[in-house]
DNA sequence: CTTTAATTTTATCCTTTGGTAAAATATATC
DNA sequence: GATATATTTTACCAAAGGATAAAATTAAAG
């Protein structure tokens, strides 16, 4: 019920191959993406407990016996849609230098992020999904992995702010107001599209808020 | 199935009264009080799909069926939820005055989204689950009711850019942009949690946090 | 071609879940 | 305090949902 468990992270690679089991046939491939995709459109939509495998066998084109020979539970698949999206969710922020200046740094931050929401909408929505839900899977991880990601790199950001060259601000205030903004644009679609007819779709509207939010956000921290 | 349908919103002032019905005993008042707290907390974990009535019966404290004698149904319950989230969370927009300074008016306005996110954390959540899931119940307010107060102040935005006491900033972005950043704190909390181990509830640290985000937020904006 | 292993389908199980019926209890009204 | 009304409890039900077993089918290897 609760769901709650260690979570593996980064993902083990390939443990079973090095065993000698048989793996990945071309078909085994492409119906393990298949059912991914199908898995993430779903959670993204009802979390985890309001998700159905039936719902999510339907979308991959499948019978629920048939999706759950190749991940075991329902749970096992999502931890599997977990830990693919944090792997693409973490890697931006691990690559803030220091040696470069804040100006480029953070502005091809908030770049990377922003385009995350662009081409994996749906897989942020899981993300934020489980984080709203109280994070019963990630907190682990948030709690290990990501807090020091994070505070790394707020000593990267105070480390430019003490050489002057960008505004006293608070390093965590900071990198959340960044990820708040970016990842709103793929966690509230719905919303944008009614009030603005719009989505990061349209390469268009994508240019358009990624200047307008960069140029908020460097405006306020730059010196 | 798909929960769609037509949301009657502002909330319709006590049609039952004038109808005649008897209502409103002390218990029934009490008892309404005590299954909205409590549904407030679990669709916020699970969205409407993944929260049971058991749960919310054991966390209101009395019996499913005695449950359903006060909303007779799990999605009359969540309307009555998203009604009750839907009035705090429009109100404070719709005062942005454009015969006061933008200054003053959108400092304003970030002060009480942040305070909303600190007094109502799990409604936050509850809306944010909504929108993330695609607003399936919520769209047609999108579309209309929300849809005509942001042109509205949109508008205002826009005059105050015209009037230059404001830098040339998108009207639209910077709303979605204040909610994204002020929302964040309660959606997110349990991130922030493991991070730095605060919450909105220490006062310290929501002073900081509001201060933070008005910082960084009126410097970009500002002329 | 066989033979073996991998994949898919069919049938089924048990639990959970939203909801109902009706009896029992408590509360209010006269 | 008797009667009517409101509230709560107990006992259920049908459908949905996660999961398993075993048979049937398909693909791979020799």
């Amino acid at each position: 019920m609760t769901l709650h468990q260690g979570f593996p992270l980064p993902a083990e690679p390939d443990a079973d191959q090095a065993a000698g089991k048989r793996r990945d046939s071309r078909i085994q491939v492409r119906n393990r993406e298949k059912i991914l995709e199908a898995a993430t459109e779903i959670f993204s939509m009802y979390g985890y407990r309001g998700a159905t495998l039936d719902q999510i066998a339907e979308k991959a084109a499948m019978s629920k016996p048939n999706l759950l020979y190749y991940f075991s539970s329902k749970k096992e698949l999502y931890l599997a849609v977990l830990r693919d999206i944090l792997e693409i969710w973490l890697q931006p922020l691990k690559e803030l230098d220091e040696r470069e200046s804040p100006e480029r740094e953070i502005s091809a931050y908030i770049d990377q992020k922003i385009r995350f929401s662009q081409l994996y909408p749906t897989a942020s929505r899981v993300f934020a999904n489980e984080i709203v839900a109280g994070a019963p899977v990630l907190k682990p991880v948030l709690d290990s992995y990501l807090r020091d990601i994070v505070k790394k790199k707020a000593r990267v950001i105070r480390k430019w702010v003490k050489r002057g060259e960008l505004a006293d601000v608070d390093p965590y205030h900071l990198i959340m107001m960044i990820w708040a903004v970016t990842q709103h644009y793929a966690d509230f679609a719905v919303q944008i599209d009614s009030l603005l007819g719009k989505s990061l779709d349209d390469e268009k509207f994508y240019n358009q808020t990624r200047k307008h939010i960069k140029r908020i956000l460097m405006r306020g921290i730059l010196k």
